[in-house]
DNA sequence: TTTTAAACTTGCAAAATGCAAGTTAATACA
DNA sequence: TGTATTAACTTGCATTTTGCAAGTTTAAAA
């Protein structure tokens, strides 16, 4: 086992939430079911940053005993058994939507490639007169 | 050196925001600078997590190469000369709090010691009637 | 001029992650 | 009713990252 429990390095609430999420897979597992709504353990294992099967099942486990994800059918057996997020996983919405903003505004510079979704479908711009 | 380089792992824009602080100390540094202001490599060093030496310097390079912290001042030697956010660094201020709200409503259960402060001052209550 | 100590660097041990190759068991299919 | 397939893992080992202790360097205090 990978990460087989989380060591709380202090009491303040930001460390907290990063004992959980602060590593590079966590939060992109979260991602992924914030945008997909549901995904089973394949789909998770197909996302384009390409998590390795130890780690997803490992943060999958964390995940599930922090109750942040659940499954879409908690007595059937695993098989294409999606998950989900709970209440607590979706309030973290907001936090990976900012996280998402901020990435575009600022990191752009440093990585030309990003994706700068605008926030708001764009104001239609008037036709220059002529 | 620890972590010469970012590498980005996909075009995503939350992912590539964890590309940069998706680890256990990035963004603790980043609270220390919401919270104080302005630090120098001793206090952070002090802080209650216990950031150890090298990590530290590594991740004030990452992030002084950013542009998301800079020294007080530029030109003096390193002896004293603090920290401080930048306005793309001050810019994550939103997603800590975030993060650290998040953390007093989800983690408190499996976390008794965490600190949860009311985000705005109690409501003084009426004094029951006598 | 000597001492102090802040800001690092280095080296090695420990832990986390990455990758390939299994294993298990539910379901599809013959 | 087998048999094959394949999702959902587990295991083992290499690589990378982190942790810790012990330096080194240099501005400034004494």
């Amino acid at each position: 086992m990978v990460r087989e429990k989380i060591k709380w390095r202090s009491v303040c609430p930001i460390c907290s939430a990063l004992d959980v999420l602060g590593d590079k897979w966590t939060m992109l597992i979260v991602r992924e079911l914030i945008i997909h709504e549901s995904r089973t353990y394949s789909e998770l294992l197909d996302l384009p940053e390409g998590i390795s099967t130890n780690i997803l099942a490992d943060r999958l486990t964390l995940l599930s005993s922090l109750m942040l994800i659940e499954r879409i059918n908690p007595k059937s057996p695993a098989r294409n058994n999606a998950f989900r997020l709970t209440k607590k996983g979706e309030a973290l919405r907001p936090v990976l939507e900012g996280l998402g903003k901020w990435a575009q505004v600022n990191l752009k510079k440093f990585h030309k490639e990003i994706l700068t979704i605008p926030s708001k479908p764009n104001k239609k711009k008037t036709p220059l007169a002529r």
